[in-house]
DNA sequence: TGGATTATTGCAAACGTTTGCATTAAATTA
DNA sequence: TAATTTAATGCAAACGTTTGCAATAATCCA
C-alpha cells in the first residue's frame, strides 16, 4: 500500500510544530495568518508533496465544487458544443463537471439525478430526454435549493429556471423562408411533440403556413426520433406518391442532409426541386454539397448564459428560490444552397411584403 | 438554510432505535444484518428522503466511485466517441466520469492533473495534449498507485499502461493504398512530431514508399495542427506550383476534407487528379462528395478496451504495479470514392505483388 | 438445562478538512 | 509601566460514513 505516502495538513503541522488550523488557514490565505507563517506552511506543502483531498473539505463544507450535466448524448453536434463550452468556463470558476449521458433514457436520467445527488455536486445542468414528461426526480434538487438549470430540451409546468432557443421562431422562420422561395407544399419532419423543442417549432411552422395562406395538412408533419434511419424511411414514404413537396423544413441537421442525399439518390435536384431547411447549423451542413441551409441556436451563447445564471445561483447574487424563469437564446437562419433561388421554372414568385 | 432537511444515517437510526452501524450495513446489504432489519431501515430510508453521501462515504473508503478523463477536446470525432463509449460503459459499472478538456494546453493539462488527484478519483484516463513530452506531472498518479491509463496520444517512454491504435500500419496502409491506385507523387500532410500519434504514421508513410521504391521527399512532407485553416493554407502552398502531387495522405478527416474542396476550387478533380485519404473515419467523410476515404480507428473497440483494463487495474486482478504495457487496437482502411480508380489517363497501372 | 456456537447489533474510532471560540503574544496607548 | 487593543495561533468539534472489535441475543447440541 504505497497510499501510505499521502501527506496530510497534520503532516504539515507537525513538521513545523504547528496546529492543523493554522497549516489550514495559511493554505487558505486567511487573513490573520502571518506573512512568514504562510510561507513557511505553503513551502513545506510543496516540500512533502501534500495535495488537498477534496472529499474530506466538501464533507466539511458541504460542498463539492462538482457541478453535474446531463445530456442525452455527447456525440450529437448541439450538446457537445454546449457541453464543451460550460466545461471550459467552469474550468475558469474553479468547478468540475461532471458529463453524464442519458441516452435518451427516462430511467437513466432518473438514476443519474440520483447518483449526482449523492456526489453532492453544488448544481446540476441538464438537457432532458425525449421522454421526460415527469420532472419529480429533480425535486431533490429544487427542493434543497440546488441550483439547478435547464437548456435546450426544458421542462414545461416545472417550476425552474429555464434557458432555451427560440424554438418558436426558428420554426416560423425556417417555415417563411421556404414559403419566400417560392415553395407551396413545405413538409415539416419533427422530433416527438413530448419534447417542448419540437412542439414550439411546429407551432412555428404552423403559423407561418397560416400567415401566409398556406393550407396546413396533417399528412405533411412527421413525428420521429430524428435519426439517419428514420429520415430515409420517412423520404421513401414521401416520395412514394405524388406530389411531391418542393420544401421541406427538418427539425435537425442529421435528417435535412439525409433527406438531400435521399433525393440525390431519386435524381431530384436540390434546391430547383425541392429545398431543404434544416436546424443547428451544424458544421456536417456547410461541406454537403449542396451545402445545407439551417437554424443557428448560438450555443455558445447560451452555453455561457448557461454557466453565469448557475454561477449566479451558487453565489446567492441570484434568489436560489425556486422560480420559474424562462431565458431565450435568439436564433438566426443561415442561408445556403439547399434553399436558393426559385421553385423550378414555371413558377413565378410571390410577393412577399 | 433548507438543507436542513438532509437526513443522514444517524437520523434513520434514530428513528428505529437502531445504532448508525447497523443502519450503514444494513443499506449496504452486509451478510449479518437480518433480512427484517434491512426491510425496516429501507423502508424508513425512502420515507424519509435519504440519500447516501458520497462525499463522506468517498473520504471514509478512500474511493469516491468517479474516474476522471482527460482529453484535448470532446468537440473532436475520436475523442468524443471514445468518450461517449466510456461514459456509457463506466456507467454500468457505477462510476461517475469526470470529462475534462486540455484544449492541446499543456498548462491546463497540468492543472488538470491536479485538481482530478485532488478530487480523488479513482483512477485517470488520457489522451495527451498534442505538445505533452514532459510527463512528471502523471507522477502522482503512477507513484500512488492510483490506476492510470492513456490511449491514443500516449507517452513515449513512460512507464505506464498505453492503449493505441496501429497507427504505423495506419500510416503504411494509407500510403499503400494510394499507391496501389496508381500514385506516384504523395503528399502526406501530418500533425506535429511531438505527438506519438503523427510520428508512427509518417514512419508507416516513409516504409510504403521505400516498399515501393518511391522516392521520400522532405517536401512533401508537412508538420501542422490538423486544423481546417491550416489545411487550406498548406494546399495553397502544394499548388502553388507544379508538379501537383496526384496523391494526398492527411493524419486526419477534418484535413482531408478540406483538401478536396481546395481541390474543388481549383478545378481539380477527385480522385481523377488528386486522390485523397484521411484517417479517423469521421462520419464526415462519407456525407460529402465525393466521400472521402479514410482509416478506421474501431474507437468503440478502443472504448471498451480502455474501461476494461481500468476495471481490471481497480480491482487488483490487474498488477497495478507501474509497468509498461502497450496494447494495439487494429485499424481498418475504408475505401471511398476519393481514392478511386486509376491515376489520370495515359499512365498505366503499377503491377504489384 | 447449561454450555457452546451462531446470528445480530452496538461502540467508538477514523477518514482530512474547516471554523467558532478561546488563548496567547505582540503592539499600542495613556 | 500598566492597561488596553490588535495580531497570531491553538483547541476541539463537526461533516456523514464505514468497520474492527466487543457485546448481546438467539439457537443448538448433548
Amino acid at each position: 500500500m504505497s497510499k501510505r505516502t499521502e501527506k496530510t495538513i497534520v503532516d504539515i503541522a507537525e513538521e513545523l510544530q504547528l496546529s492543523v488550523s493554522t497549516v489550514s488557514r495559511a493554505l487558505n490565505d486567511h487573513p490573520n495568518i502571518s506573512a512568514r507563517t504562510k510561507e513557511r506552511v505553503k513551502k513545506t506543502a510543496r516540500k512533502l508533496g501534500y495535495r488537498p483531498n477534496a472529499l474530506a473539505a466538501g464533507l466539511r463544507n458541504n460542498k463539492s465544487k462538482t457541478i453535474g450535466l446531463i445530456v442525452p448524448r455527447i456525440s450529437m453536434f448541439f450538446p457537445a458544443t454546449i457541453s464543451t463550452i460550460i466545461q471550459n468556463k467552469l474550468q475558469e470558476f474553479g468547478y468540475n463537471l461532471i458529463i453524464c449521458q442519458s441516452n435518451d433514457s427516462y430511467e437513466q436520467e432518473v438514476a443519474l439525478v440520483n447518483t449526482l445527488y449523492s456526489a453532492r455536486v453544488d448544481g446540476l445542468v441538464v438537457s432532458t430526454t425525449l421522454y421526460t414528461t415527469d420532472f419529480s426526480h429533480f425535486d431533490v434538487f429544487r427542493d434543497n435549493n440546488i441550483p439547478l438549470v435547464f437548456f435546450d430540451r426544458v421542462p414545461k409546468d416545472y417550476n425552474v429556471k429555464v434557458i432555451k432557443g427560440d424554438d418558436y421562431r426558428g420554426g416560423y422562420i425556417g417555415t417563411t423562408h421556404l414559403i419566400e422561395k417560392g415553395c407551396k407544399d413545405i413538409v415539416h419532419i419533427s422530433g416527438p411533440l413530448t419534447c417542448c423543442l419540437y412542439s414550439d417549432r411546429v407551432a412555428g411552422y404552423k403559423s407561418a403556413l397560416q400567415e401566409f395562406k398556406l393550407p396546413f395538412k396533417k399528412s405533411r408533419v412527421f413525428y420521429q426520433e430524428l435519426t439517419k434511419e428514420n429520415a430515409w424511411q420517412t423520404c421513401e414514404k414521401i416520395f412514394s406518391q405524388k406530389p411531391y413537396p418542393d420544401g421541406i423544413f427538418a427539425s435537425n441537421d442529421t435528417t435535412a442532409i439525409t433527406i438531400s442525399e435521399y433525393c440525390r439518390s431519386i435524381h431530384l435536384r436540390v434546391p430547383e426541386d425541392v429545398k431543404i431547411v434544416g436546424y443547428s447549423n451544424d458544421p456536417r451542413t456547410e461541406i454537403v454539397s449542396p451545402a445545407v441551409s439551417s437554424v443557428d441556436q448560438y450555443p455558445g451563447m447560451m452555453g455561457e448564459r448557461v454557466v453565469a445564471v448557475l454561477m449566479e445561483m451558487i453565489n446567492g447574487r441570484q434568489t436560489a428560490v425556486p422560480r420559474y424563469s424562462q431565458e431565450i437564446i435568439p436564433i438566426q437562419l443561415i442561408e445556403r444552397q439547399s434553399s436558393a433561388g426559385k421553385v423550378k421554372a414555371g413558377k413565378k414568385k410571390l410577393s412577399l411584403s
